[in-house]
DNA sequence: ATTAGCACTCTAAAGGTAAGAGTGCTAACA
DNA sequence: TGTTAGCACTCTTACCTTTAGAGTGCTAAT
């Protein structure tokens, strides 16, 4: 880390050369290519003499004796770090994703779903995407619908706005009423704990409030409990795998179908998304953009995103890739993550433009969700 | 057609271990392994003169002069139609399908999603599974849950036991009760009626009789018609799609995109499977299975099982697959499909039989949750 | 009708060569 | 002392040639 503050003008000015190219091209890239594309006044020798000493200090590779160099692991750090210009969002970028995102205000995984088709559109690598985190949320509402006898819909409504459901089977000869009032039950007894608090044994007990015998009860209690735990079920959402096979890294089908197989463990990816945090010493801060509502007294709280490059990815199977990402808010809380994944080689300034920009924009869609949100709750009290 | 008549005993003898040769080792087959691996009585010169009959006949194709063969569309035609023998699913793996599907009873499209899963873990291929289709089915219930004020969960209930849900924009100014008052009404007004036959006007007919100004009323009406409708969206899901990798028709990484790129496009995939009929004069009606409820009176009325290979299939970018598909059924009507789909090289025997022992689970489980249907019709009369 | 034998064809693998891109090093230069 | 021209060297890639082998079709014998 502290090598990238001994790297001069020159050195800096070369590795984002080098990356650059590397980042077009995909062939290792040479001193003398350098100097004619970017008309460098330092001649193609001086350049070997750098990319020797660059080398030396980590930041390039030689994939052989005779060839160019490509950038490392490091050497693509320091570039995200230091040396990428981000380019701003095309205007009709910008306005496709702006038009694309409004008209789903109303369903939250519905806008989680079509920023990840987006992203995946957009930058042409693969994109993920993870519902929402909603632990810290509170319930609101829990409602039970008779489908017909034995079975039922129950209906879980947090305090972010989101709506989970889910079929349950209930004793045969509960009726629709008596469904009602354990559901009302609950409800008063639980609106306002955060799913965190909710236990078995709060749910026991709020129900002990429906005038019914046990016996019918507990079955329903415990689809209950169940219901509203699982509205904090992580989903992953992933577009455009199809992308990564047109770059030649993905050639070899082993590596492709390493890739694809790892991303089939949405389990394992989705854990891995949710559990990243910003706390890299490595990571800049990358403030570049002051509208972000993550931005208070001109400190970024949250970055804007977040970079994982070859081995700093704890996937086993995505060791090759580059994986950007950012969070999406909810109110005041972070809510769930969103990202895209491509080669090491990756269009970093593109990528980072747009993944920043549709943050932004789902962000501004969310709060329009909680300040609807915010409104319901004074009504209540 | 009629050529197959024309196939005498040997010929037949010898397309068959053609085809299950090339199945096994994806390398054309010649006269004199065939000898030697299926120990025929006759000479490779017979052999060879026979398989160059099949040649002219189309049931084989040489890929360059002094190669071996291989099967041609029309020579797995044959060979799934008359020449396959069905091996019967094993018995772990029937013990496997039956436990894995037994607990989804509750929920129809994850019991769907899980047979899709199913399918692509024990063939090695992928899998495509077709959601339910109700077009055919009668509303039953439709209710409005007001999640806070603008905003309500529109709980659709089909006769199918088939439960869909949206979250919809309503004026703000509309409470609770006289969300459920509307929803209430077009229950009355609707209920019995198929999907087909609902239209905005007999929606906003029905919920005239809820005593509100009709200048609340219409956003709300178009809400729960599309609520409605979109009952009917059809589902796609794909499994196992890296499964293909493995395969050498899918080491051109051309071919493998196409493959990924087609899938993709989910609409289309859907649109096709579900336009899907078994009229094909060529298709046999492969009946092996006389537990089968789409047997009556001794004679079949839905096949077991359907395939389509190449040529035959209608989709551009999979004409190098074979796709074997099934139905299952929701009571008496078909309801949706399901299937795999591989290289033309595929294991048409043992993939037939899991899909056969598959749809026949499935079939079981739905005329359960089927069942529990009538017991609820004839209560509600 | 079947089959042994043989000449022929074509592919895939192996070896050998040449071109080219890129390097590191040395020596000269400002 | 930092820079650069020049050159020998290395390594890969593409291309060509050769060879082995698998498989065929045809002919003639059974």
């Amino acid at each position: 880390m502290s090598n990238q503050q001994s790297l001069d003008d020159r050195k800096r000015n070369i590795l984002k050369a080098v990356v650059d190219d590397y980042i077009e091209t995909a062939e290792p890239v040479g001193s003398k290519a350098l100097v004619d594309k970017h008309h460098f006044t330092w001649s193609s020798a001086t350049i070997r003499n750098e990319m020797a000493e660059l080398e030396a200090l980590g930041y390039l590779e030689q994939p052989h004796t005779s060839a160019g160099r490509i950038p490392s692991d490091k050497g693509y750090r320091a570039y995200v770090d230091n040396l990428v210009q981000v380019e701003d969002v095309s205007t009709e970028e910008a306005e496709k994703i702006r038009h694309y995102l409004k008209d789903s205000l109303d369903e939250l995984t519905g806008l989680i779903r079509k920023a990840s088709t987006l992203l995946s559109d957009t930058t042409g690598y693969t994109s993920l995407a993870l519902s929402p985190h909603v632990t810290q949320s509170h319930l609101q509402q829990i409602k039970m619908l008779m489908i017909e006898p034995g079975r039922a819909l129950v209906v879980v409504v947090l305090s972010a706005g989101v709506v989970k459901d889910r079929i349950v089977r209930v004793p045969d000869i509960l009726d629709a009423n008596q469904l009602m009032q354990i559901a009302a039950a609950i409800e008063e007894g639980l609106s306002g704990m955060t799913l965190n608090d909710i236990t078995l044994v709060t749910v026991a007990s709020a129900a002990r409030h429906a005038a019914l015998p046990e016996s019918l009860l507990n079955q329903v209690l415990y689809e209950a409990y169940v219901s509203i735990k699982q509205a904090d079920n992580l989903e992953l959402y992933i577009e455009g795998q199809h992308n990564l096979l047109s770059f030649p890294e993905f050639h070899d089908i082993n590596k492709a179908q390493t890739f694809f197989k790892t991303l089939a463990c949405d389990g394992m990816i989705a854990g891995y998304m949710s559990e990243l945090k910003e706390n890299d010493p490595e990571q800049s801060d990358n403030s570049f953009d002051t509208e972000d509502p993550c931005v208070q007294d001109g400190k970024r709280i949250c970055p804007a995103y977040m970079i994982r490059i070859g081995q700093e990815i704890a996937v086993e199977g995505l060791r090759d890739c580059s994986f950007v990402t950012t969070t999406y808010k909810m109110g005041s809380v972070v809510a769930g993550r969103i990202g895209v994944i491509g080669p090491k080689r990756m269009a970093y300034s593109k990528v980072i433009s747009n993944i920043s920009f549709v943050k932004q924009t789902i962000n501004e869609n969310l709060r329009q969700i909680a300040q609807g949100e915010e409104i319901s709750e004074e009504n209540r009290t």
